[in-house]
DNA sequence: GCATGTTGATTACATCTGTAATAGTATGTG
DNA sequence: CACATACTATTACAGATGTAATCAACATGC
């Protein structure tokens, strides 16, 4: 299991949104939320290449790296991990959180309902 | 924010489950699922004292530790800042996750429903 | 062709983490 | 009282992380 720490997962957000790119793309598209060094975006390429989640291809003198996860499989990976860890691999007790603190909102709850019906439906027809 | 490490957590949970209590009990507690050695064990208690995680009383020789945040408010801070960091905010994208991999069990799915109702039973009255 | 700048590679360094071992201190036992 | 015990406090040490600086290689403009 590859384990992407915060700092590198903001650069591979910015690699899950547009690839391939190269090292000074990553620096303009994490904008304004980071203000990292340009050294140090390169070394956070550095280590997830390391870690075997970017490939790259070489254009010229530059890099364009791509992801070798995709975001799904990370989110997927990392939610049962956080849920497990915290909520006994319970999901309600979190979204319950989220509701207590008024964070749920409209579009939120329609797509839960959209869940669960989808999630009632599968449980019928098998 | 008081950051709990990993290791940490684990110990804070036996904490949470039973308190005040001392070393030994923590380390009772942790029971199999972790075997640390009495001495890691000691260690993160102490980290989680300097850390303000946890407050302690003398009884005698031995402390007994006892919380000073709750379980609530960490797996809401955690799940906020996790949420927000994986999914910009928006639960329901982890819940769908979870329903793709058929980790959402009836009991899950009923306390979810509850939840929907009562957040729109919420919007309504006022 | 040579100085420069650009790009990745290597090295740096403090802090946090996991995982203990050792030291210091108080306490109970004979 | 002296010693073994039982606790906590301090120290250790390697690997991960945040955050860069320096090094090396190569392309580019004079």
């Amino acid at each position: 299991m590859i384990e992407i720490s915060n700092a590198e997962l903001s650069v591979m957000q910015v690699v899950w949104q547009r690839q391939p790119l190269s090292a000074n793309d990553v620096i303009a598209g994490l904008g304004d939320d980071n203000d990292w060094h340009e050294k140090t975006v390169k070394t956070l390429l550095n280590r997830l290449v390391s870690k075997g989640a970017l490939g790259f291809n070489k254009d010229g003198r530059a890099y364009l790296y791509y992801p070798l996860i995709t975001e799904q499989d990370y989110q997927l990976q990392q939610s049962r991990s956080f849920v497990d860890r915290l909520f006994a691999g319970k999901v309600a007790p979190l979204v319950a959180g989220f509701a207590s603190q008024n964070k749920l909102k409209p579009d939120d709850v329609q797509q839960l309902k959209q869940l669960i019906a989808d999630w009632e439906q599968e449980q019928n027809h098998d």
